[in-house]
DNA sequence: TAAACACTTGCAAACGTTTGTGTAAAAAGC
DNA sequence: GCTTTTTACACAAACGTTTGCAAGTGTTTA
């Protein structure tokens, strides 16, 4: 029968003196005498005295502890982001609370209540995608635990946001193609309503009109990124009055799709191919895209902590009253596989 | 200035009633009148109190919190792992907490010391790859927080513990190549030291046995698992005196590897490759392993998921006398790509 | 009419800390 | 040898809960 774990008060008995010196003496307070520091330590050290810390966040309101929710860790990009949030936090004695949404809105509300009981100082969040009421975020607000948002991110005020600068990329992956001499470049976006759709869109038409280029809408199509979608959104490119020798895909994996039909329906004149994410296994990849765009989800991550942890931190100063927000913008890059 | 969260004692003051009556009106406990009942709750609603877990925890000395430490996420089977984890855990209204150990043994004993220190109920690990000492482990279960491990798993003593096995899906894998017809058989092994290259030869062993084939050392060759490791453990593998027309490799990523270098090196006669992981990202692929060994990692989540919370459930029973322990054995299975 | 009983509610201790304040004894000043 | 300062410790409140026990009503029973 293991015995529970000793606590202050049982040093506190053995020796024969106040808890609250035993205590003083564990923090290395000046006033406690040298001699009784350092029984008190021996002590602790003998009993494998660990302070509870449920009983230190109590007192000091605080749990050390940051929630991440995010969609899944399937795609490669998130645990790639936990990685850099769980560098940050373990600098700083935090501990990171994990709950993956599954893009699903009403596991999100659920993740978010069960961290919010769990009292975590911060919350780090990649919205679900379907995700269109933010109550659940407003409320987290009212309960005064900061939010910072990254990758997806809710059309709301006053949030801090870390997030990847797809315009940049859309415009190098295009000027890549128009350098190599293509003139008729597809995209196939995802779906239209996304952020990330718009910017990939955005980036397209500006690389366009960088180089006196005509924007032809009927070079884009939208797919749902099932593979189903995918593949028909590939043919709906493909029946195109002009020939489509190149084709900007949304992501690695709808790019990986298109590229196993292309090879599947024969097609003779198969278009080059860039696309977005630059997963970690296009490295053992033969067939691929012939470049992606690199979103930096590890440094995302990172950002995403070191901003929680510092609003955490300035919670209680005059700071707060100053209320700015974080904006953070990293630039995409284009990443070349040749 | 976003005001503190209200706490039981406001309610009280508010209503002119003490605050265990508060408490035990908000646990719809028997000998509370239905009228302050309602009052309670009412008032509770409208101020969006939530209980602070933190004192909670101190009082009921339990957090409702799994810990979960693992090499990384990059490998897609950890992920799968924490999913099956996490779903217990939700349905349980438990909380996730997640360490990386990085596969570094340092690092695996600070995470173990802090989410001690968290004082979570139960620790679920998938230890380092090369950690040998086990002695924060032991603190751990001296500090009576029970520990599941699951993948890979220390040789101590009385362990709760889920794995899969790697000989039946072995003797499924050298049973496949058999019977079509190959009988020179390379096996490019893990680090020899590890429990998962000791199943995967054992199994290989007994697939040649039932087949009455002799088992030729020779054909065995061990890889350290980097990219150069596995290059070489190839080139070492082909320059054995028997032409070797087959080769079961350790994992799917040694598999990748060998096959680019199969690829590069331009051998004419490619041996047919079988290997473990069955990645999701094989799928993707054009050119890859024959067939893989899935070792399910959801279900081992899963399991020591349930093991755990299992545990923690029944701890102050008189159950915990009987000092049983779970070893939850999976079987694995080959799964053919043609 | 007193005793017994529900039914409600309040009081207070407990969980394990941290920390402000009070107070002895020891050291220093004169 | 007296006051003053310093040193070293104890006391107690607080963090927000839960819960055993006591106590106050009002109602039923003998």
């Amino acid at each position: 029968m293991p015995k529970s774990a000793p606590t202050i008060k049982e040093i506190a008995r053995k020796l024969n003196i106040s808890f609250s010196t035993v205590s003083r003496a564990l923090h290395d307070h000046p006033s406690i005498g040298l001699g009784t520091k350092l029984k008190v330590k021996k002590l602790a050290e003998e009993l494998g005295y660990e302070p509870n810390q449920t009983a230190v966040f109590l007192q000091q309101g605080k749990t050390y502890t940051i929630g991440v929710i995010l969609p899944h860790l399937a795609e490669s990009f998130f645990p790639a982001a936990i990685s850099g949030i769980e560098e940050v936090a373990i600098k700083n004695d935090y501990v990171v609370l994990l709950g993956q949404s599954l893009d699903s809105t009403e596991r999100e509300i659920m993740l978010v209540e069960s961290m919010r009981k769990h009292r975590v100082d911060g919350l780090i969040i990649s919205m679900a995608k379907n995700t269109t009421n933010y109550e659940h975020f407003e409320k987290l607000k009212k309960s005064n635990i900061p939010i910072v948002f990254f990758d997806c991110i809710p059309s709301m005020k006053e949030i801090h946001t870390v997030s990847c600068n797809m315009i940049s990329g859309s415009i190098q992956a295009v000027s890549y193609l128009l350098k190599k001499g293509h003139r008729v470049i597809g995209l196939i976006n995802g779906p239209e309503k996304l952020t990330a759709s718009k910017e990939r869109l955005e980036g397209y038409q500006q690389a366009l009109l960088k180089n006196r280029l005509k924007f032809d809408p009927s070079l884009v199509v939208n797919s749902d990124l099932t593979k189903e979608g995918n593949i028909k959104a590939l043919h709906e490119i493909l029946k195109n009055k002009r020939k489509i020798t190149a084709i900007v895909a949304f992501h690695d994996n709808l790019a990986l799709d298109i590229m196993q039909e292309l090879d599947i329906t024969k097609q003779e004149h198969k278009p080059v191919i860039v696309s977005y994410a630059n997963l970690p296994m296009m490295q053992f990849l033969k067939y691929k895209p012939n470049a992606s765009v690199e979103q930096f989800p590890y440094l995302q991550g990172k950002k995403a902590a070191e901003i929680i942890l510092d609003i955490i931190k300035n919670k209680n100063n005059e700071q707060n009253q100053n209320n700015a927000f974080y904006k953070i913008i990293l630039d995409s890059k284009l990443i070349d596989y040749h």
